[in-house]
RNA sequence: GGCCCGGUAGUUCAGUUGGUUAGAACGCCAGCCUGUCACGCUGGAGGUCGACGGUUCGAGCCCGUUCCGGGUCGCCA
C-alpha cells in the first residue's frame, strides 16, 4: 500500500546535500537505487534527477522504521525525513559521499515490481527492451543528463535569439501538402472527405510570410516531419531551431548564427569556439573532401591524378579520364600496416557497395610499394602517383577512377571509413560553413534539372544571367553549417522578386498553372511588398547529440521512434476503429486488429 | 526495396562435430551478517533456445520461410 505524501515538503534534492548540511533536518524524495542490508544495519541509495544520497538505518532507528527499510525493493518511491550526518567511511566516488541521512521518518509513496532491466549507467540491456520501457530507461542518469542538457540548450537558444531581437512565433502543424522534396506525413480531413492536411517538413513558407508581415526576425523551436527512412541521426519527427531574418544577405545570416554557436558552446560547455567559422565553397568541399559536409577534424584530402595520368596506358584510368571523369586518390598515413590485404579487400567491397566499380590501391609497407595495378603502368608512373599523393613508406593510397559523380563521393566515404578504422579522428568540435551550393541538380534518370534546395532559394547575383542558358553554372545563396561531418543546419537567402521567381519556376519545369496551384499564395504575397530575407533551420537533435557525445539521435529524444518509424513503448502507429475511418471517408485494407 | 549484424533464464552472454537433465554472471526469492557503498556468505526458484516448417533415430546447433531489433545503401528539395 502506498502511503500519503501529505504533510511532507521537499527541502533538498538528493544530489544537492553536502557536508555543510550536517545536523540539518531534511526531507528528500526519490527512488531506491539499491539497498544494502547488513542485518542490524541497512543502507539505501536514494536517487532523484540530481543524484544519489545514502539513507542510513541502524540501532538508533525506531523498530517500525527499520522494518520498513528492510522491506524496501529496487525502484520503490520514498519520502524520507532525517538528520544529515557525517559518514563513518567516506565514498569519494560520489558528490554526496561524505554524508548520509539518519532517517527519522520513512514513507513508501509507491511500490515497484522488479524492473525488466537494471537501471544503471552503462546498462547492457538491449535498446529494444529499453525503448519498450522508455520511462525506466529515462531514469538512468546517462539519459536523464542528456534530456536535462537538451533543456539547457533550448533555453540558451531562446535567450540568444531573443536578445538579438528575434520573436518566437508558432506556425501551424496542419498545413497544405506541397509535392516537393521529402514525403509528407498526411492527416485525413473529416470535414473534407478525401482531402488531407500535411505535417510540415519545415515551417518554410510560413516563416517567409512572417517576413512579409514585418516581424523582421523570427525564431521557433519547431517540430518537423518527414516520412522517410530512419538513420542513426535521422528521425521522422525532429526539432529545428527555425530562423528567418529580413533586410539581410548571406553575410548577415552567417554572422548572427556564428554568434549563436559561440554563445551556446561557451554557456553550455565552457568551450571557446573562435570566430569567424571557417568557410568553404561547395565545389571546393567536393574536390577536397568528396562531400558537401566534410569532417575537417582530420586531413586525408583527395588528390586529383587525372592530369598526371592523362597519357597512361592503364585501361581503367584511361577510360575514366577520356570519358570526362577523373582518377583521384586519398592517402592513408600509416595505412600500409593498418590495412592488410584482407582489410583492403574489405574496403574494396565497401566501395563497390556504394557505387564504385573497384578500388585501385598501393601499399607501401616494406622497401618497395606493392599495388593492385603497377603491372599496367609505364615506367615511373607509380612513383609519380606516390609523389603527387605525398605518400611515404608506411602509407596506403586508394584510387578511384570513374565519373566525377562516383570518384568524389566514393572517396569521400572511403576517407571517413579509413579515418574511423585508423582511429585518427580527434575529440573536438570543428564547424564549417559550406557555401555557394549549386542551384540545380541533374536527375540521373530523367535528365531534368531539379532544385537542390527549395525553389525559393535565391541565386547568386552573378549567376542570374545563366538561369535559362547554363543551369549547371548557377550557384545559390545557400549555405550549410557542418559540425564534425554532420549537416547541422541548412539555409538560404530567398527570392523576393516575383519576376525572378517566375523564371525560377520555368527553369525547374513548372508550368505557370502548376506553380500557381502549388505556391500561388506565396507568389501572390510577394506582390505586396516583400523585404529581402533569408534564414536557416538548425537540427536541434543532431546538435545536442554531438554536444553530448551521444552515438544515436535516440539518446537525446525523450520518446524516439525506431527504424521502422514505430514507437516501441506505445506501439504507434495503430489501426483506427471503423467509426473513425467512416467519418474520414477512408476505406482501409488490412485493418485487422 | 537491397546488403550486413543480432534474437538462448528477468538481464547480458556461453553453448564443442547435431547426442543424456541447456550453463555462467548479474538480478530475483529465503536465511545469516553493525559501516556498507557493485557489501559479503549460504541456499533456492527461474527456459515455448523469436515463430513456423523441413532434414535427421535425434536440432539451441543444419536448411527454408517469416517476425522483431540495430547499422547501412537507395531515399532524405
Amino acid at each position: 500500500m502506498a502511503e500519503s505524501i501529505i504533510g511532507l515538503k521537499r527541502t533538498h534534492y538528493c544530489g544537492d546535500l553536502r557536508s555543510a548540511d550536517i545536523q540539518r533536518e531534511v526531507i528528500v524524495f526519490g527512488w531506491v537505487q539499491r539497498r544494502r542490508d547488513l542485518g542490524q544495519l541497512i543502507f539505501v541509495d536514494l536517487r532523484d534527477r540530481t543524484g544519489i544520497v545514502q539513507l542510513a538505518f541502524d540501532d538508533n532507528t525506531a523498530k517500525e522504521i527499520f522494518e520498513k527499510a528492510a522491506s524496501l525493493r529496487s525502484e520503490y518511491v520514498l519520502a524520507a525525513r532525517g538528520i544529515v550526518r557525517l559518514r563513518s567511511s567516506i565514498n569519494k566516488d560520489i558528490p554526496t559521499g561524505d554524508i548520509e541521512i539518519e532517517v527519522t521518518e520513512l514513507r513508501i509513496l509507491g511500490q515497484s515490481e522488479t524492473p525488466p532491466f537494471e537501471i544503471l549507467n552503462g546498462t547492457s540491456a538491449r535498446e529494444e527492451l529499453r525503448l519498450k520501457y522508455r520511462y525506466l530507461d529515462l531514469r538512468r542518469p546517462e539519459l536523464q543528463n542528456n534530456i536535462l542538457f537538451r533543456h539547457k540548450v533550448v533555453k540558451l537558444t531562446r535567450d540568444y535569439y531573443a536578445s538579438r531581437g528575434f520573436i518566437e512565433i508558432e506556425t501551424p502543424v496542419l498545413i497544405k501538402s506541397t509535392p516537393e522534396g521529402a514525403r509528407d506525413y498526411l492527416v485525413p480531413s473529416r470535414l473534407h472527405n478525401g482531402q488531407f492536411y500535411a505535417l510540415p517538413q519545415s515551417p518554410q513558407l510560413y516563416k517567409q510570410l512572417l517576413m512579409l508581415s514585418g516581424f523582421d526576425r523570427y525564431m521557433q523551436i519547431a517540430r518537423c516531419f518527414r516520412d522517410e527512412d530512419l538513420r542513426a541521426d535521422r528521425q521522422p519527427e525532429f526539432t529545428q531551431v527555425d530562423l528567418e531574418m529580413s533586410f539581410v544577405d548571406v553575410e548577415d545570416v552567417l554572422e548572427i548564427n556564428e554568434g549563436y554557436v559561440q554563445f551556446l558552446f561557451k554557456e553550455a560547455m565552457g568551450l571557446d569556439i573562435p570566430l569567424p567559422l571557417p568557410r568553404i565553397t561547395y565545389k571546393a568541399a567536393m574536390e577536397r573532401y568528396g562531400s558537401d559536409k566534410p569532417d575537417t577534424r582530420f586531413e586525408m584530402e583527395i588528390t586529383n591524378l587525372s592530369e598526371l595520368l592523362k597519357e597512361t596506358d592503364f585501361a581503367v584510368f584511361k577510360a575514366a579520364i577520356e570519358g570526362g571523369g577523373s582518377v583521384r586518390a586519398i592517402t592513408a598515413k600509416g595505412g600500409a600496416k593498418a590495412f592488410s590485404r584482407k582489410e583492403v579487400d574489405k574496403l574494396t567491397e565497401y566501395v563497390k557497395g556504394i557505387g564504385a566499380k573497384g578500388l585501385a590501391w598501393i601499399r607501401w609497407a616494406e622497401d618497395a610499394p606493392s599495388s593492385s595495378f603497377a603491372k599496367f603502368l609505364k615506367e615511373g608512373e607509380l612513383e609519380a602517383i606516390l609523389a603527387a599523393c605525398g605518400a611515404e613508406k608506411g602509407d596506403a593510397v586508394f584510387i578511384i577512377a570513374d565519373k566525377n559523380s562516383v570518384t568524389l563521393p566514393v572517396l569521400g566515404a572511403l576517407r571517413l571509413e579509413c579515418a574511423k578504422r585508423l582511429e585518427i579522428i580527434p575529440q573536438q568540435f570543428n564547424f564549417l560553413w559550406v557555401t555557394e551550393f549549386p542551384f540545380f541538380e541533374k536527375d540521373e534518370e530523367s535528365g531534368e534539372w531539379l532544385a537542390m534546395h527549395h525553389p525559393f532559394t535565391s541565386p547568386l547575383d552573378e549567376c542570374v544571367q545563366y538561369l535559362d542558358s547554363k543551369p549547371e553554372l548557377v550557384r545559390a545563396k545557400a549555405y550549410d553549417l557542418v559540425l564534425n561531418g554532420v549537416e547541422l543546419s541548412s539555409g538560404s537567402i530567398r527570392i523576393t522578386d516575383p519576376a525572378l521567381q517566375k523564371r525560377m519556376f520555368t527553369a525547374l519545369g513548372f508550368s505557370e498553372e502548376d506553380a500557381y496551384e502549388k505556391f500561388g499564395f506565396l507568389t501572390d504575397a510577394f506582390k505586396y511588398g516583400a523585404p529581402p530575407h533569408g534564414g536557416m533551420g538548425i537540427g536541434l537533435d543532431r546538435l545536442v547529440m554531438i554536444m553530448s557525445g551521444s552515438e544515436s539521435i535516440r539518446d537525446v529524444i525523450a520518446f524516439p521512434k525506431v527504424q521502422n518509424a514505430s514507437e516501441p513503448m506505445t506501439g504507434a502507429p495503430g489501426f483506427a476503429d471503423a467509426k473513425q475511418l467512416e467519418e474520414l471517408g477512408i476505406e482501409v485494407k488490412n485493418n485487422d486488429k
